[in-house]
RNA sequence: GCGGUUGUAGUCUAGUUUGGUUAGGACUUCAGCUUCCCAAGCUGAUAACCCGGGUUCAAAUCCCGGCAACCGCACCA
């Protein structure tokens, strides 16, 4: 096993996906084009199915909403939310060799400033500190033109006359933001609650490699669970509180070490490792929908983002990484602690406000004494400067203010003097029932096209030189192959007849009758159909068909009449293949 | 974006060094025959030189440019 070199699957999966139709590079007839994949039948069926795992794990079982928004998006939501600033690299272009270099590395290089400080600098500023230290082309050394700024989101003008800028979006979270007094609204104004949309994302990768690991247009699976930060108990909590997460921790990762510990869910809990319930919550559920498709635990860990490594909105960062034979471990998964970041910047940007109402147990009574100015009288006295007075005026404490009457007749605003009779004293019983603030929120979000290829990697097997893919049964994008043993005799027909009965079941069928039996069952397991029906002599006799399993490769006679629910509970899971009866001896 | 390697049917590939008849093979696919359980066999069919330009009587082959893929660097917020 330890000197067993692993075969590349990336290289046999991506032959295999062309072959299949699982998925392929898309626009080859022009040449291609990096970053964009199609999916063929038998992939977005696949992809599908691995999303409804998602939906059934947070929208069935949790009760996330899920929603549906467009891509395009306008300008601001993006100059608000803070991306414009951070998905975009400045660059500069040599006069001479039209060369290009990253602005911010040169500087850094030359002048070591450090990279986060000269993120902060606008083009303008950088162009000036590329002038006065004489920064010109390494390679040619000539001067630059004036910076520009490289944008990884995708640009656009929205409408055929206006100037609108709209991008692409480079993530579906900001859509649930910006709609996030509708969607309190629609969970009848209680918190927590989640918003999940699985939909594409664009990003303008400088150089999208990998396959289906680095896409420019891919699909986004972004859920937003927003929490009172003060009542920040997860209510399931205690359901997973068993349950064994490998993590490495921030700490470790300085160090340069590579030790995952496994750990309880009520250890992390004790050790406050993960600083939100729900964060660490939502962490078991990525676990156990990565587990679902296929891949085992050990294969997965949660490794915690170096202060530097976060995105420019989160506080506390894990990413969930599989292990693949190509890369290593790459990340499916991320979980961020994004507290008030987003809601707050479109609140500031809109106008719009986000802050929810809790009302207190008990409602604060409070005595208090207010200071309010008779402006008919204070008018016409001091005239244009009675404006300017007021505003000073209300500033001020009013227990100040009826102190100072009281003691010496008169309170000093600037020069001016006001009397009692300026003013009127008000002792007011203020009520206070509750409070606002804004919701906290923890982000899980999934890259579905990595869930997908992950699925297929991890489904890979060989069996006699041939490729099996074993899917998980309940991902499987087709269920039942159904074939005649032989071309002739009838039983064509009659399996026709039985693979039409199925589909009217509800079941995703293949049929088959072309090459022989042993050409359709190599065929049903490279393209993952879990169970295999074959039409024999015996059926014509008796009425019953054969089962095969595509990982045993062995088989089980079972009655015509048995079928309908014995296929219907194994794909819901309640049986085995097992448990259709006895094995047929192989001759 | 930089450096290296590469680009021939659906897939894998021979041919490229040294330009030359109809680009060869295997698997797949399709049709027919055959076939009582794991890619069997027989017959036939479909199907390719990444794109553009140049050199030449003649280019898959040589040259230039582009595009794409892979590996390394950088990037992946």
């Amino acid at each position: 096993m330890i000197n067993k070199k692993e075969p590349d699957k990336f290289l046999v999966l991506n032959e295999l996906a062309r072959r299949r139709g699982f998925f392929w590079p898309s626009f080859e007839i022009y040449g291609g084009i990096g970053g964009f994949v199609t999916y063929g039948p038998l992939g977005k069926k696949l992809k599908l199915n691995i999303e409804s795992k998602l939906r059934d794990i947070f929208v069935n079982k949790i009760g996330i909403f899920e929603i549906e928004s467009s891509i395009i998006t306008p300008g601001k939501v993006f100059e608000s939310s803070g991306h414009v600033n951070h998905f975009k690299e400045p660059m500069v272009e040599c006069f001479n060799c039209n060369e290009r270099f990253r602005a911010d590395h040169l500087i850094n290089e030359k002048l070591g400033i450090s990279l986060i400080d000269i993120e902060q600098k606008s083009l303008a500023e950088i162009a000036e500190v590329i002038k006065k230290n004489k920064i010109e082309c390494p390679e040619c050394n000539h001067n630059f033109k004036e910076p520009t700024q490289f944008l990884t989101m995708f640009k656009t003008t929205i409408g055929p006359y206006s100037g609108a800028i709209g991008y692409g979006r480079p993530e579906a979270a900001q859509s649930i933001f910006v709609e996030f007094n509708r969607l309190y609204n629609m969970a009848r104004e209680k918190l927590p609650f989640g918003v999940i949309q699985i939909g594409h994302a664009l990003r303008n990768e400088i150089s999208p490699r990998q396959g289906l690991i680095r896409l420019r247009e891919f699909t986004i699976a972004d859920l937003e669970f927003f929490f009172d930060p003060e009542v920040a108990d997860c209510s399931m909590i205690n359901e997973v509180k068993n349950e064994i997460l490998p993590i490495l921790l921030a700490e470790k990762r300085e160090k340069g070490l590579e030790d995952t510990i496994n750990i309880t869910v009520r250890e992390i809990l004790d050790k406050k490792i993960v600083c939100s319930e729900w964060q660490l919550f939502f962490m078991v559920m990525a676990k156990k929908l990565l587990l679902s498709i296929g891949v085992p635990i050990e294969k997965q860990r949660f490794i915690e983002k170096l202060p530097w490594e976060k995105a420019h909105y989160a506080t506390q960062c894990f990413d969930q990484e599989v292990y693949v034979t190509r890369w290593g471990w790459i990340e499916v998964s991320g979980h961020a602690y994004r507290t008030d970041f987003d809601l707050n910047c479109h609140m500031q940007a809109s106008g719009a406000d986000f802050r929810v109402f809790k009302e207190l147990e008990k409602p604060i009574v409070k005595k208090q004494l207010t200071v309010k100015p008779k402006m008919a009288i204070i008018g016409p006295e001091f005239k244009d400067k009675a404006a300017e007075l007021v505003e000073s005026l209300l500033k001020i404490p009013a227990e100040e203010i009826v102190e100072s009457l009281e003691k010496k007749g008169y309170y000093l605003v600037g020069d001016k003097k006001i009397s009692s009779n300026h003013v009127e004293i008000i002792q007011q019983k203020n009520i206070i029932r509750g409070k606002r603030f804004i919701p906290h929120v923890v982000e899980p979000s999934f890259g579905c096209d990595r869930l997908f290829y992950v699925a297929l990697e991890y489904a890979l097997t060989t069996k006699d030189d041939r490729n099996i893919l074993s899917f998980p049964i309940t991902i499987a994008p087709i269920q039942i192959g159904v074939f005649p043993l032989v071309n002739k005799d009838g039983l064509n027909k009659k399996s026709k007849r039985i693979a039409a009965f199925l589909r009217t079941e509800g079941l995703l069928v293949e049929f088959d009758d072309t090459g022989s039996i042993g050409r359709r069952y190599a065929r049903a397991d490279e393209a993952g159909i879990p169970l295999c029906i074959t039409v024999d002599y015996t059926t014509l006799d008796n009425d019953t068909v054969t089962i095969r399993d595509r990982d045993l490769w062995d088989q089980i006679r079972v009655p015509l009449c048995d079928l309908s629910f014995l296929l219907s509970d194994y794909f819901k899971e309640k049986i085995k293949f097992k448990d259709f009866g006895d094995f047929i001896k192989s001759k």
